[in-house]
RNA sequence: GCCGAAGUGGCGGAAUUGGCAGACGCGCUGGAUUCAAAAUCCAGUUCUCGCAAGGGAGUGUGGGUUCGAUUCCCACCUUCGGCACCA
């Protein structure tokens, strides 16, 4: 930024005209002028290697993690440097507090626009994505972020491709062994000797069944006008985001990852973790754990019942079900004697079977109308229930009663056993599904008395209530508690060999195939048999022919059917033949998840070329001490990572069941603050609250039904008017007064890029830090970065000389001993600051800089040691500025590891102290007293206050609180 | 509906965790400097009554505990984020 020029005043994003300059201005002068010497600074750091880091840790290590970003087309948005700065000073305080800092750096590469790119113009994705990363590296740079850019990845490496593809081959290799609660190698696989006995085929089969990573048929979003399959983010509401085409669900076959198997340790694990409860709570949310009891329903021929009963007390409750059984899960084992009726799923496997023949037109009507429904049609718009009677009964096995099964899509395949016994008096959707077919209530459970239920009409069938309560109309267990009765049951139906308890999860096993070219191809090749059909044998690749590399294509358009892109490469790469045998490769492609899963551990160790990582490097560096990302990661990424971790674990790749200690997530950060009207055509003015939205989604005023449309207003066009904004115009209409998310679509989007044009990467740094805790949604403010810079050149005059030829020392700032005053706000400073820091509240420290720097700006001395305080502590937050000032106050090393500020409590202790005086908790007056002064002598001096005096005259007091360094209130009658 | 986070001046936010509400910054007002701006520096700025000294109210709403509550408890309202027929 040139000399002179306007920079405060920026009100839209864009400066203000420059403004012609007088003479005594238009000298070159020493002004902090970031534009300069940011760029010298990033070169130091580089050339020097300043912020390399040792192969292995020399005292207490800190491995801080960011979460790397997709390095898009769109470049660098204002919400990466947020997490990013965060990390940067905890790192650079680290450092200055001697410290072995890990710091690393990469690129989320693979993914879909890069591929949407390449399909629209030809480009194959990597060139594309290089593009992307230099430009991302170069922004990233340009913020002056103490990366040890030497260790910089990309999942799209090739070297890298290897060990993802290899980390593959491990989940392959492994399977879990439920007794043990590990992951072992497939070779020790206990097999049954009936499997032996049938051959290697079989045992091969079996194996194959029991894998981590197997292959299974799984519904894709297949959209036929597209000609391609899309990801559920590119599905709206059923139809395709792209041109709004319909979208089916087809079954394709894909690679699956077991991750339900670690769904225990996978929640449990999370109580050692130091992350906060909200993402705890999400993740267990989402694995969704559980408890209750499987139950079978006989199904068989009625005359057998007696039979059935007697054999399984004796031989007790099957792995598997067989044919004459329905089995259910339930959570509420309790409440058996009130299940009406039984509900499978439509994709249940024992719908034909069960069927009559009265019955089968209906239900497959039913089932065919269930399948062509969309997710989305099956839950969000199933308001009401649907469903139709199979025809046939089950009995139950408490009471032995005939029990009507129906076919219901509210019961979900892909959950517990795909089919309940329904217990419409204790749970609302059999409840609503019982009202609207007519279908007996029963209720078992009394809730008794309570203001919140009404108990009679529980009692009577007439409502639904879910609270515990006491057993009734339940046989012998009548009077039993819910809680013991749940207990009590699944013990009994255990011994009767009718039932068990089970554990169950919402969390699905994770579809781990793509069908796409732009990820890892899996280093899988299916035998063919003679006729060029796969025969259902696969070979893992061997490991020291890793890594399978993406073929050439001449374009990468869909191939208009579901199979993914890779179908088109050539035959040498697609069909290889070892030992004489024809193999064709696996053509989907991995997950973006695959690379991120693991990046954090390759950092330690990235040229490694005969192992991921060295076990060695492992133990030192591990696990990651910070881990700072945004919450849109809180669920998937981190599970899948702390997935694959935990089977590297358990093969002994690594040393660690977690890997990320600690867990930060950045809130969002909003654009700026707008005020929004609404107008109707005809101009009149609707208040933003009395507005709605119709069914078409348009925004209309209900009153009148006429549409109105938003208009952004001028801050100066509204004013507060208790709670709300109104127009100043006409105080009568309410403005809605909020930030909105950042938006290609809403053009609010701030580009960091422009932002250290005008203000410079160390004000950009300080103002995301500024803007709030870490954690919190925050609007962005031009006008705030504005105030963190003045700052910074608050802080440059304060040590520079403003008004010489070059670059010098302020005469001001001497080598002097600081005054006893100077000394309490240096050392109040440096207590606060490295306190806030240690707390990673990084909002606060800058406050207690900025006081720092007003105190300092008004004394006309100014000790060099304290100014040298204040560049150490603002370095961690503006290294560039503080490198230039260090240099000034002069120093020719680097300050990057120069020892952090310390403070003595001697300095920040006053020796006479302010104290309030209250009467009846109102403060009356302040009284100044010595620091140590005793509770005695302080309510002493407090009573002798000549306005407490005057108070409480003839007044009684009836107690005295007297806090020492607090208050005095003297409560009177 | 369920889970989570949060409601403090015109705006972003602070408050050593029960002890002076509004630090710091933005904005605004006034002053100094200037021929005049810009920049800079100084002072003021929760609302309200008052010329003033001083008084009253005040941390989403209503209640409670306490000498004392932004902070703890109960109920409710609003906003944001996530999940959503998971038996």
């Amino acid at each position: 930024m040139a000399v002179g020029e306007s920079r405060t005043k920026i009100t839209a994003y864009v400066q203000t005209a420059t403004l012609t300059l007088p003479k005594n201005h238009d000298r070159q002068m020493p002004r902090y002028n970031p534009a300069e010497i940011e760029p010298k600074w990033q070169q130091f750091w580089e050339e020097k290697r300043t912020f390399a880091t040792p192969e292995m840790p020399s005292g207490e290590k800190m491995y801080v993690l960011d979460m790397f970003p997709y390095p898009s087309g769109d470049g660098l948005h204002v919400g990466h440097p947020e997490g990013y700065t965060a990390t940067d000073i905890v790192c650079r305080y680290a450092r200055m507090q001697g410290k072995s800092v890990l710091h690393p750096m990469g690129f989320d590469a693979f993914g879909l626009p890069a591929e949407e790119h390449a399909i629209k113009t030809g480009t194959p994705p990597r060139v594309q994505t290089e593009k992307n990363i230099a430009n991302f590296t170069r922004q990233l740079k340009m913020l002056g972020f103490s990366y040890d850019w030497e260790r910089q990845i990309a999942t799209t490496d090739i070297e890298y491709v290897r060990w993802t593809q290899w980390i593959f081959l491990q989940v392959y290799d492994t399977w879990y062994d439920r007794e043990q609660q590990r992951g072992r190698p497939i070779a020790e696989l206990p097999i049954p000797a009936e499997i032996s006995a049938a051959g290697a085929e079989a045992v091969r089969e079996y194996q194959d069944e029991h894998r981590l990573a197997y292959l299974n048929e799984a519904p894709v979003n297949w959209c036929p006008a597209l000609g391609t399959v899309l990801a559920n983010e590119e599905v709206i509401d059923g139809k395709s985001e792209r041109g709004g085409h319909p979208v089916q669900r087809i079954p394709l076959k894909q690679w699956m990852m077991r991750i339900t198997d670690y769904a225990d340790r996978l929640e449990s694990d999370l109580e050692g973790l130091d992350w906060s409860e909200g993402i705890k709570a999400r993740q267990r949310n989402w694995i969704g754990r559980s408890t209750g009891a499987e139950v079978d329903f006989y199904i068989g021929a009625a005359d057998k019942l007696a039979d059935w009963k007697t054999s399984r007390a004796a031989g007790g409750f099957p792995r598997k079900p067989s044919d004459n059984v329905l089995r259910v899960y339930t959570t509420r084992p309790d409440t058996l004697f009130g299940a009406t009726y039984m509900v499978i799923a439509p994709e249940h496997p024992l719908v034909d079977a069960l069927t009559t023949s009265e019955q089968s037109a209906a239900v497959k009507a039913y089932c065919d109308k269930a399948a062509s429904k969309s997710d989305l049609e099956r839950t969000e718009l199933a308001k009401e229930k649907t469903g139709v009677f199979s025809g046939s009964y089950a009995i139950n096995p408490v009471n032995d009663e005939k029990t009507p099964i129906w076919i219901a899509d509210y019961v979900l395949i892909s959950y517990g056993t795909g089919a309940i016994m329904a217990v419409p008096a204790h749970d609302e959707r059999d409840f609503e599904f019982a009202q609207t077919f007519d279908i007996p209530v029963i209720a078992v459970v009394d809730p008794g008395e309570s203001k919140d239920v009404e108990r009679a009409e529980v009692l009577a069938g007439k409502v639904c209530s879910t609270v515990d309560g006491v057993a009734i109309n339940s046989g012998k267990y009548d009077g039993t508690p819910t809680s013991e009765f749940k207990g009590k049951i699944a013990e009994d139906l255990t011994t009767a060999g009718l039932g068990r308890t089970a554990v169950n999860y919402k969390l699905r096993d994770w579809l781990f195939s793509r069908q796409r070219f732009w990820g890892e191809p899996f280093p899988i090749l299916k035998e063919l048999d003679a006729d060029g059909v796969p025969n259902g044998k696969i070979l893992p690749v061997p490991v020291d022919q890793l890594p399978v590399n993406l073929p050439h294509l001449e374009d990468f358009k869909p191939l208009g059917r579901p199979e993914p892109p890779l179908e088109k490469a050539s035959h040498d790469w697609l069909y290889p033949i070892i030992d004489g045998v024809k193999y064709k490769r696996e053509t989907n492609t991995m997950p973006q998840w695959a690379g991120s899963c693991w990046y954090y551990l390759r950092f330690i160790d990235p040229t490694n070329d005969q192992v991921l990582i060295d076990r060695e490097k492992e133990k030192a560096w591990m696990p990651v001490d910070l881990y700072i990302g945004g919450a849109e990661h809180a669920v998937l990424h981190l599970l899948y990572a702390r997935f694959w971790h935990k089977v590297l674990f358990d093969r002994g790749v690594v040393g660690t069941a977690e890997p990320f200690q600690k867990l930060v997530n950045q809130g969002m950060i909003l654009g700026e603050l707008e005020y929004t009207g609404y107008q109707t055509a005809a101009g009149r003015w609707v208040s933003h609250n009395k507005t709605k939205t119709d069914a078409a989604g348009e925004r209309i005023d209900p009153k009148t039904s006429e549409p109105v449309a938003a208009v952004k207003l001028e801050a100066d066009a509204v004013e507060k008017q208790g709670d709300s904004f109104v127009l100043k115009a006409d105080a009568s209409v309410k403005i809605d007064a909020r930030a909105m998310k950042m938006s290609k679509s809403r053009g609010n989007v701030v580009n960091p890029d422009i932002v250290v044009k005008e203000y410079g990467a160390d004000s950009l740094r300080l103002y995301e830090m500024f803007m709030g805790p870490l954690e919190a949604t925050k609007p962005w403010s031009m006008a705030g970065v504005s105030g963190v810079r003045n700052f910074l050149d608050r802080v440059w005059r304060l040590i520079v000389d403003d008004f010489a030829e070059t670059t010098t020392l302020l005469a001001a700032v001497q080598e002097i001993e600081p005054t006893a005053e100077q000394n309490k706000v240096i050392h109040r400073t440096i207590e606060a600051v490295t306190r806030d820091l240690s707390r990673l509240e990084f909002n606060t420290p800058i406050a207690r800089m900025m006081e720092f720097t007003n105190f300092f700006t008004k004394e006309e001395v100014r000790p060099k040691s304290a100014m040298k305080s204040l560049v150490l502590m603002l370095s961690a937050y503006a290294p560039h500025i503080a490198e230039e000032l260090w240099a000034v106050l002069g120093e020719s090393e680097t300050l990057a590891y120069h020892p952090w500020p310390q403070f003595d409590e001697k300095f920040t202790k006053d020796d006479e102290i302010e104290i309030p005086v209250q009467i009846l908790g109102k403060i009356r007056s302040k009284i100044v007293v010595a620091a140590d002064i005793s509770k005695a002598d302080l309510e002493k001096a407090a009573l002798a206050d000549e306005r407490i005096q005057t108070l409480i005259v003839g007044k009684q007091i009836v107690k005295a609180i007297v806090v020492p360094g607090r208050l005095v209130n003297f409560v009177v009658k």
